[in-house]
RNA sequence: CGGGGCGUAGCGCAGCUCGGAAGCGCACCUGCUUUGGGAGCAGGGGGUCGCUGGUUCAAAUCCAGUCGCCCCGACCA
């Protein structure tokens, strides 16, 4: 293997902060060179962050191979025709990007493969003597969202490993299901990354299990809970909490007080001199095409995916206020009770609450010791509340944290959704045609880069973990205009490349200085400092990019070789 | 899609309030001197001030529209 010279390589870095960039991956990507925008959310990868990411990949790949997986390429365009027959062309909605080919056909850019995998599912597999069987691809995916943001974060276009499994029942499916759960943190590991998995909203899918991998981090767009105690851990839209259920007090009369200007929670309860969580909250939606009254405890708020859920409606969004008033409610003051013309949905900490603060119904006025089951009823009672840092874990009692994470990767037990729907069956031990059980399983690998750069770099750049380090050392020439230091770096370089290891050499006309502050940025693990002072004593620097330990090897090429690769495993161990 | 910000040389920015010759730093090119932690001197190249229209004797600057990018929110199979 050869190495790379840098004088002829295409590595730009940047001095200054780009303007355009807050995330730290974000700026350091720009900075060392590995992307460059085209568009919004639509990125090039210079040379060093091909590199990188296949890195990346090539772990992937490992894994994915180690639990049966076998690697094809699906491609990119899709006929339109194959997402309506599922029904996505309408669910997945904007994110589709939609063209005709020269025939009028109407086509898509697959923003996952669902579709096309399950179809050639359903051409291939006719027996459950084929079965359990992994397909999973490393593909370009193509989504239209409304909003990227952060670098490689959220990405219009993008990288993404997506995997499919297909069996002939759900008990295989929930075998193998933690293999590639198992497989998934080892990738994660491997990259330098502690994820937490957390449980996911199965929501409308109608699965039956699904878990994000996420990497706790500040910049993070998902919001997740995590218990102290136990490990247990869900995505915000899934999180359930304890309730302190408050039933010991007597139910006292129903009592009307006058509340003049109190129409907020926080209003009432101050002017009533009561905690939140002693109040009724009500909150209304519009689902469905009818109106929703969702009532809550005061001190806590409508988490909708639960609450959707409830309804098993997709599309929930505030009502107005004409909604509102339609149901008999008067906003600001609306109470549960003597509603109609409204589903009532009363969260289960209602239910276990007494003698709350809960509006009138009237302008002004709020009622007091209003309790559910004597004064109000409900359509359903749930739990439709959103979790909040501090919270009782429900298993074990110990103290939930809100954290804020990004989500490397989403494993998911889909079952029969799109086998049914594209009719990919089988036929069982008992010859009777069934439809497949499926899983899918994603990793965003850029996405991946950009989490392995949030968690691995200091002030001065990069620190990249050895396993996905574009280079393993950068051999840095500091007098490449004279012919003996740069002719022996090359030996260096040429030798170190020989071994095995991925070799830059900065053979740039640059001053000290600049290789230096360039090599920090880079962040390629290990820097070998060829120089006149160290020559003039028969020694080559050794920098090790983690914690800047320096040492003094002697120029051999064997010993500098042995020496780069006892700090790599260090790195590695 | 709602809110906010920004478009002036490759990058970072000033100039805009109050219209009157397009600037600064870095980078880049040439030469010389430097060469172990972002060197010095000298010379030089590079900009339809995002775009369109309007006001004006005159527009980077004022007005209208439009496009693009970033951030917050909504959304996120």
């Amino acid at each position: 293997m050869a190495y790379v010279r840098w004088s002829r390589y295409f590595l730009p870095t940047w001095k200054e902060e780009p303007a355009e960039a807050d995330l730290p991956s974000h700026k350091l990507m720009l900075r060392a060179g590995l992307i460059r925008p085209l568009a919004a959310g639509i990125y090039t990868y210079l040379p060093l962050g091909w590199r990188a990411l296949r890195k990346v990949e090539a772990i992937v790949r490992e894994e994915m191979d180690a639990i049966g997986g076998a690697e094809l390429h699906m491609p990119v365009v899709h006929p339109a025709e194959l997402w309506a027959k599922t029904g996505r062309l309408v669910d997945a909605g904007e994110i589709l990007i939609r063209f005709q080919d020269r025939a009028g056909r109407e086509m898509v850019l697959g923003p996952t493969h669902e579709e096309v995998v399950t179809d050639l599912a359903r051409r291939e597999i006719q027996s459950w003597r084929q079965l359990p069987l992994m397909l999973y691809q490393i593909q370009t995916k193509f989504r239209d969202e409304p909003r990227s943001r952060g670098g490689l974060v959220r990405v219009r276009e993008f990288t993404m490993k997506d995997g499919y499994s297909f069996h002939e029942d759900l008990a295989d499916l929930d075998r193998y299901y933690p293999e590639v759960y198992q497989a998934y943190l080892r990738i994660f590991r491997r990259c330098g990354l502690a994820t937490v998995p957390v449980e996911a909203d199965s929501g409308m899918m109608g699965g039956t299990g699904s878990h994000e991998f996420m990497l706790a981090s500040e910049h993070g767009e998902d919001t997740f809970v995590r218990c102290e105690g136990c490990g247990y851990a869900a995505n915000r839209e899934g999180a359930v909490a304890a309730k302190d259920a408050d039933l010991d007090e007597a139910l006292r009369a129903v009592e009307e007080v006058a509340t003049p200007g109190c129409e907020t929670i926080e209003a009432v309860a101050r002017a009533l001199g009561v905690p939140t969580s002693k109040t009724a909250k009500a909150v209304f939606y519009r689902a469905a095409g009818e109106v929703v009254f969702v009532v809550v405890r005061g001190d806590l708020e409508v988490n909708e995916a639960k609450l959707a859920r409830v309804l098993g409606a997709g599309d929930l969004r505030p009502a107005t206020e004409d909604d509102i008033r339609a149901t008999g409610a008067v906003p600001g003051y609306a109470s549960p009770i003597g509603v109609t013309g409204a589903r009532v949905v009363v969260d289960d900490s209602i239910a276990g609450a007494r003698n709350l603060v809960a509006g009138a119904n009237r302008e002004g006025f709020h009622l007091r010791n209003v309790n559910f089951g004597r004064d109000f009823q409900a359509s359903v009672v749930a739990d439709v509340a959103l979790a909040r840092d501090g919270d009782r874990c429900l298993r074990c009692g110990g103290t939930l944290r809100v954290e804020r994470g990004i989500e490397l990767g989403h494993i998911f037990k889909l079952g029969t959704k799109y086998s049914q729907a594209l009719e990919a069956t089988f036929l069982d031990r008992e010859g009777r045609a069934r439809p497949l059980v499926m899983g899918c399983y994603g990793i965003g690998i850029g996405r991946l880069l950009a989490a392995v750069l949030e968690a691995h770099h200091d002030r001065d750049g990069i620190v990249w973990p050895g396993s996905v380090a574009p280079f393993h050392v950068l051999v840095a020439v500091l007098n490449p205009k004279e012919p003996e230091p740069l002719a022996y770096a090359a030996s260096v370089a040429e030798h170190l490349a020989q071994a095995g290891l991925d070799v830059l050499l900065d053979d740039r006309e640059r001053t000290a200085g600049e290789k230096f502050h360039d090599a920090k940025l880079l962040g390629i693990p290990v820097l070998a400092v060829i120089g006149p002072r160290g020559l003039r004593k028969g020694e080559v620097d050794l920098e090790r990019r983690r914690d800047g330990a320096r040492t003094p090897v002697r120029a051999s090429l064997d010993v500098i070789a042995t020496s780069v690769q006892d700090m790599l495993r260090a790195e590695s161990s």
